[in-house]
DNA sequence: AGCATATAGGTGCGTATACACGTATACCCT
DNA sequence: AGGGTATACGTGTATACGCACCTATATGCT
């Protein structure tokens, strides 16, 4: 019994879980009206600035499951936002920004901007702040073994 | 395009599911020997804690849609883990934890602290529990509007 | 050249997540 | 008693996630 209250109160997977559900519902609340799911937005983003990448790169950056990826530019893909195509080296497959990519992102922007705002003022800036560099160390944390 | 930047190295909602990935990976590896998935042992553990609850009280508690939780019971029921059945009030049904569920909890849970034990020693104990810390606040933030 | 291996990527399956919508039961007020 | 509302929950649909396994192309070694 004692185990399980030690588990709910100092699990750090499910904090992470709970707060990466709790804060995905705020930042898609925000930028909802973009037509763009906050994943999406960011998936955008990271391809519109390492474009033309392929499909492991842009795995490797987001720490991303490849196949997970693959699946997951099928909704851009299908709203026309982006397109894949394939590199010189046969195997490789580019994923392109269009010109409706750029724009949405444009669009969407502003929106992502007021969601950071309001996570500002929800945790205070200095708490804000210091829940974002932990998360920042917390990336690069290794695979056992 | 430094817009962009910022995004990648601003946006609270990319570094939480990015660690979201990371960790839960991590966990993974380490309860895998169980059966269990981390989410599946989360969820068994809440439900232990607070046997009989109903729908609504356990989603609340993991922060998670009602309806999400309805399907993520599933397949602690399939391999008999809990029961679900009807409470007094016919319209709610109580999760009821069984005896295969809560040995399985037990073999479960020196699974769990080796992988926080893992976690504490890559970030250091005094980031494991800032980065704990931050992620407490935050599931307290409420949704706009 | 020819085969072994390494590299790039996709599919099948199962789980996790949430919104919109629908159903059934309880409660309350006249 | 009867009708309106509140409560408790499920389903349909779409996205997000990852492991096991498979295919195709490139590369390197003899």
């Amino acid at each position: 019994m004692t185990d399980l209250l030690q588990v709910v109160q100092e699990c750090g997977f499910l904090r992470l879980r709970e707060d990466g559900r709790v804060v995905t519902r705020v930042y898609d609340r925000f930028t909802q009206a973009s037509g763009l799911k906050p994943t999406q937005f960011s998936l955008l983003v990271a391809a519109s600035l390492i474009d033309r990448a392929n499909v492991n790169q842009l795995a490797e950056i987001m720490a991303m499951e490849r196949t997970t990826l693959t699946r997951n530019l099928r909704p851009l893909e299908k709203k026309g936002l982006i397109k894949v195509m394939a590199g010189e080296d046969r195997r490789t497959r580019l994923v392109i920004v269009t010109d409706a990519g750029r724009n949405a992102v444009k669009r969407a922007l502003p929106l992502w901007k007021e969601a950071q705002g309001y996570m500002a003022k929800s945790l205070g800036a200095a708490r804000w702040c210091m829940l974002r560099e932990a998360l920042d160390v917390t990336t690069r944390v290794k695979m056992p073994r």
